[in-house]
RNA sequence: GCUCAAGUGGCGGAAUUGGUAGACGCGCUGGAUUCAAAAUCCAGUACUUUCGGGUGUGUGGGUUCGAUUCCCACCUUGAGUACCA
């Protein structure tokens, strides 16, 4: 009986489908455990080798977890709205939902193939309306809360109303936008609704509000940082400005601190948490207000020559500064460009320059100006700030490498104390004083805190950063000008999106004030619209569709033609972006056919929490920053019992690809006028491919004898090359061009003839081969993608060597976490071991296994491997079971074993990696019910007791020679043994050891 | 720029509290089997050597009896950087 992968898999796989395997219960007595892989985005390339690597690893562990006892939840969907499905609508016109369903197939075709336990009863999409239903739910819930500092949690926005009727807003203490007026009860109790409604907005958890957006106005839409290259469109190279447009927002940054300290009581990445710290940005220092000269006060305590009369009206400029000790360093204030002052403050004499320095920054990305320090840009406004301690004039500059989204938008700059602003005051000849004691600051700034001793800084003299920096925020304080502030990087996130294929808001208006649709009429689907494109007024896709109105007597969507604004009003035209499906999602798997309810509290009390949640760090501060919000807001309502949704999180590594190239040697062969060296006009140069293998190219790069050289001296004189006038020229150069990984083999040999076909340009052309006539191609490892011909397709890998062969491959290659090359080669390893496996069990006459005592060796090669595989599985180090699993065939082969008690428990230690042949085998050996819940073999360390070490011999720290010692030896005896020892007097060569350190069970190191 | 991660044979990688560097697999070389190929099996495979040995984990230092592992500085590559998913 031969290893037939194809016929078992298939068999195991409609097995599993059958009897519901994997499905979970929400009820049970064993302990639960959810394991949870990342929300894919059904692409409409399918898989390729890269995507189910995760998969796998999370699989491992879910099976691993069955046969250790628990109930495993594993569920699988898909995060199904997003934008290459609306980019191929605007291209094709085909709907986004038709689309993203063909894709959805595919996928699922090609993860049931892979063999993955997954419940699919429990599948959810993102764009399914019984779905995005709870997420227009959420969002609901969102607007309808504030954050009470007091509580430090969410609360009803019908609490805040009762508030400001009884007390106004002057003693809430509340999460809320800057710039909220102060108002007594009485005062709000006489604002007119919409009055009422604009403050409320300042408190919301989600809120319009004015936000800055890079805006493509070829396009009519928003661009991602990532779709702008060189400050146009990635598609299509049109013009990006950055722009402020009205839009919903996520008021995220009332979480700030809780999103930071919950980090400390979850098992994920350190790098990973890294990140989100760094997201969150705490800094801890004062805000700082310096006023503004106003044209009056100026006259008095100017004593430079700038224009009068030059600001009008007061202003303030407010910063935070993680340095207020430094602010007697202060010699100039930078704003932003885009800072709202600017317009307000800038003199008349420097209007042009700042108008137009304004205008070159709007079409800068924010990662240009933060990543480009080289070039230091800025302008004059001519307006003047007061020092609030020393009163003197301090200038107020504009610069692009303050962005206007962080802190206030402005900084207080102390050139001696801060590199940005000592590099922008160098180029501007802006004064740079020093203010730190003992300090050289003629070639850059001084940044460290830990040294710092205050020096010319009035009575800040002789102060350490801790010191001085409580003192001045207590004068700050006094003057009114300032106070003790921890800021957060972390902006409130963005949430409307100018999107055809995403969630609609359950939102409509009236009198332009935003009013959430009741709950119970969701969910509101998404209209169908003609075009998938922005209007010609530059709406979002949405404004395209004619039935898009909201009818408040119905209660119902319909015709944009029946707008009253009475009782039927517009609906929202934006829509929600790609991560509002995917913030809740965990959750609903746990209850996901539940119509009257998010979740039920039965099913999230007994699931809780992600166990373990697998996927990529690239999602570090989107996806996983946002869930956590959104989680420790259910938390506040009291809908879920965790704040924190994931107990431990895994990031897996990309697979990339191992791209092959072809090495071109492009020749143009001039034909030449008889006199000039020049190209005659009436022959156009003609162009000759040949294509050269690998090492024919080093050759020739090195210099070396090669056959490109030969081959171009050939050229000459070839009459196929010679013109009337009896003359060429050649000019030649190598390129490389990918060609695609499925024509090359195991030893980087292409098959030229499948080339060829592919690229009909070289049917024609030469191939300078090897010495042994092969053509070879020069690898490099890339990112797999289709342009780069790299990509390689689970489906033919299943085909030709079987899912289980994948999965053990996958896991082979390399630590979960890293990233490594995929290269399909190498899968014959694993392949041939799994024909091994097959065959410790089956022969050609059939079953094999007998009842025989195992021996002593096999009970040994058991042992460790339960040990190792255990572990390996806890620590999540599958790469290294692979090699045990491999090893323990290779030693129970040559032991010519084929007692059960050995063969049985293997299987099931094999089983979560290559599920489908341990079943068949299980099965074989006369089980009649699935392996999955066998349980896990349990390790017994008697059979691994040893009696003798092999000593490895060091002499310096260098090992010599090994030498077999029984372990009881004492370390006396052992020195004794070692010193005796020819070998070691060889080493010594008649030196007296000036130590000896013996390590008994592990090592001798002999000094001297 | 900032933040994070990673550098070990021809390649993927192993070495789990500092203790035999290169497990396991690919590839390569030789052999067996075969009409031949595939498949399978056996042996070898870091570099170097005057065959005693010597050198080796990105580079340069340090700690230690002993460093791939710990510390410092640097170099290289990759990722993230707020509307790709």
């Amino acid at each position: 009986m031969i290893y037939n992968f194809n016929e078992i898999e298939a068999k195991w796989q409609k097995y599993w489908a059958k009897n519901q395997t994997f499905k979970a219960e929400n009820q049970s007595d064993k302990p639960k455990f959810y394991v949870l892989d990342m929300f894919p985005y059904p692409s409409g390339a399918g898989l390729h080798v890269g995507h189910p690597l995760g998969y796998i690893a999370s699989d491992i562990y879910a099976r691993y977890k069955r046969h250790k006892g628990f109930n495993v939840l594993h569920p699988q969907g898909y995060d199904s709205f997003g934008l290459p499905a609306e980019q191929y609508a605007i291209q094709t016109g085909q709907h986004p939902a038709i689309t993203t369903a063909e894709n959805i197939k595919t996928y699922r075709r090609q993860l049931d193939q892979i063999g993955f336990s997954f419940d699919w009863s429990r599948e959810v999409r993102t764009s399914d309306p019984s779905y995005y239903k709870w997420t227009q739910w959420i969002f609901i819930q969102l607007f309808n809360s504030w954050y009470n500092n007091e509580s430090n949690k969410a609360e009803d926005i019908s609490e805040l109303i009762k508030l400001f009727a009884s007390e106004g807003n002057a003693n809430v203490n509340a999460v809320c936008d800057d710039d909220v007026e102060v108002f007594s009860a009485e005062e709000w109790n006489t604002f007119d609704s919409v009055k009422q409604q604009e403050i409320l907005l300042q408190y919301r958890l989600t809120y319009l509000a004015e936000t800055e957006v890079n805006w493509c106005p070829a396009l009519g839409t928003v661009l991602a940082n990532d779709e702008i290259v060189n400050g146009v469109s990635e598609r299509g190279g049109h013009p990006v400005i950055r722009k402020k447009m009205t839009q919903w927002s996520m008021r995220i940054s009332a979480y700030a601190e809780r999103l930071l300290q919950g980090l400390d009581t979850i098992d994920w990445t350190d790098s990973l948490k890294e990140s989100q710290r760094n997201w969150i940005g705490k800094s801890v220092g004062a805000s700082v207000s310096f006023n503004v000269i106003t044209s009056e006060t100026k006259q008095s305590v100017n004593n430079e020559n700038v224009t009068l009369n030059a600001v009008e009206g007061s202003h303030k400029i407010e910063v935070f500064t993680t340095r207020p000790d430094t602010i007697f360093g202060v010699s100039f204030m930078t704003l932003a460009p885009e800072h709202e002052l600017v317009s307000q403050i800038t003199t008349p004499a420097q209007k042009a320059e700042v108008e137009a320095y304004v205008e070159a920054t709007a079409k800068r990305s924010e990662r240009d100006r933060m990543a480009d320090v080289k070039t230091i840009t800025g302008a004059f406004t001519g307006a003047y700030v007061e020092h609030p301690f020393t009163k003197e004039p301090i200038p107020v500059w504009i610069g692009d490498y303050v962005l206007a989204g962080y802190g206030t938008g402005a900084v207080m700059s102390v050139p001696c104390g801060d590199q940005r602003d000592y590099d922008f005051a160098k180029h501007f000849n802006i004064p740079i004083p020093n203010i730190f004691e003992g300090v050289d600051i003629s070639e850059e700034a001084f940044a460290d805190k830990d040294k710092t001793i205050i020096a010319n800084s009035d009575f800040l003299n002789g102060l350490n950063y801790k010191e001085a920096t409580k003192k001045i925020i207590e004068e700050l304080e006094k003057l009114g000008q300032g106070q003790g502030k921890t800021n957060y990087r972390l902006r409130d996130a963005v949430f409307s999106r100018q999107r055809y294929w995403g969630e609609p808001f359950p939102v409509y208006y009236v009198n332009g004030m935003p009013q959430m649709i009741d709950a119970k009429y969701l969910p509101i689907s998404l209209p169908e619209v003609e075009k998938y494109l922005p209007t010609e007024t530059g709406e979002p896709p949405l404004g395209n569709a004619t039935v898009w109105a909201w009818d408040t007597a119905k209660n119902e969507v319909v015709s944009n033609d029946l707008i009253n604004n009475k009782t039927i009003h517009p609906l929202e035209l934006n829509t929600m972006p790609g991560w509002a499906g995917s913030s809740q999602y965990f959750n609903r798997y746990m209850d996901p056919h539940n119509d009257n309810e998010i979740f039920s509290q039965e099913a999230i009390n007994y699931w809780q929490q992600v166990d373990l949640y697998i996927g990529g760090s690239e999602h570090a501060t989107g996806h996983l920053l946002y869930s956590r919000f959104w989680q420790k807001f259910m938390f506040d309502k009291g809908l879920v019992p965790y704040d924190e949704f994931a107990k431990k999180l895994i990031n897996q590594g990309m697979i990339l690809g191992t791209s092959a190239f072809v090495s071109v040697l492009g020749i143009q062969v001039l034909f030449l006028d008889e006199n000039e060296e020049s190209s005659s006009k009436n022959e156009s140069p003609k162009s000759i491919g040949v294509l050269v293998s690998k090492s024919e190219v080093e050759k020739y790069n090195s210099k070396q004898e090669n056959k490109i050289d030969n081959f171009l001296n050939s050229l000459k004189g070839n009459s196929k090359y010679i013109n009337s006038f009896g003359k060429t020229v050649t000019v030649h150069q190598i390129n490389n061009i990918h060609a695609d990984v499925s024509f090359v083999n195991a030893s980087d040999e292409l098959d030229i003839e499948a080339f060829k076909i592919w690229r009909p340009e070289f049917k024609d052309a030469e191939f300078i081969t090897e010495e042994d006539g092969t053509f070879k191609v020069k690898r490099e490892v890339e990112k797999m993608s289709k342009s780069k011909y790299n990509v390689v397709n689970p489906d033919q890998i299943c085909i030709d060597y079987g899912a289980d062969s994948l999965r053990l491959y996958e896991m082979f290659l390399g630590p979960l976490e890293q990233y490594k090359p995929w290269n399909t080669a190498g899968i014959t390893g694993v392949h041939s071991f799994l024909k091994k496996l097959w065959k410790l069990y089956v022969d050609d006459n059939g079953l094999k296994v007998t009842n025989a005592e195992p021996s002593k060796d096999s009970l040994k090669t058991l042992h460790k491997t339960i040990k190792k595989v255990e572990e390996d599985i806890e620590n999540f180090s599958f790469n290294t079971s692979v090699s045990t699993f491999m090893i323990a065939a290779n030693e129970l082969t040559a032991q010519k074993c084929t007692s059960k008690d050995i063969l049985e428990p293997l299987l099931i230690l094999i089983s979560p990696y290559a599920p489908h042949i341990a079943e068949e085998l299980w099965s074989q050996l006369g089980h009649n019910e699935s392996i999955a819940t066998a349980a896990f073999p349990t390790f017994d360390a008697s059979h691994l007791v040893e009696s003798n070490k092999v000593y490895p011999i060091s002499f310096n720290g260098k090992m010599r020679f090994t030498m077999e010692l029984p372990l009881d030896l004492s370390k006396e005896a052992i020195e004794e043994a070692v010193l005796a020892h020819e070998k070691t007097k060889e080493q010594l060569q008649g030196r007296t050891p000036k130590k000896v350190i013996i390590v008994p069970g592990k090592i001798v190191n002999i000094v001297g």
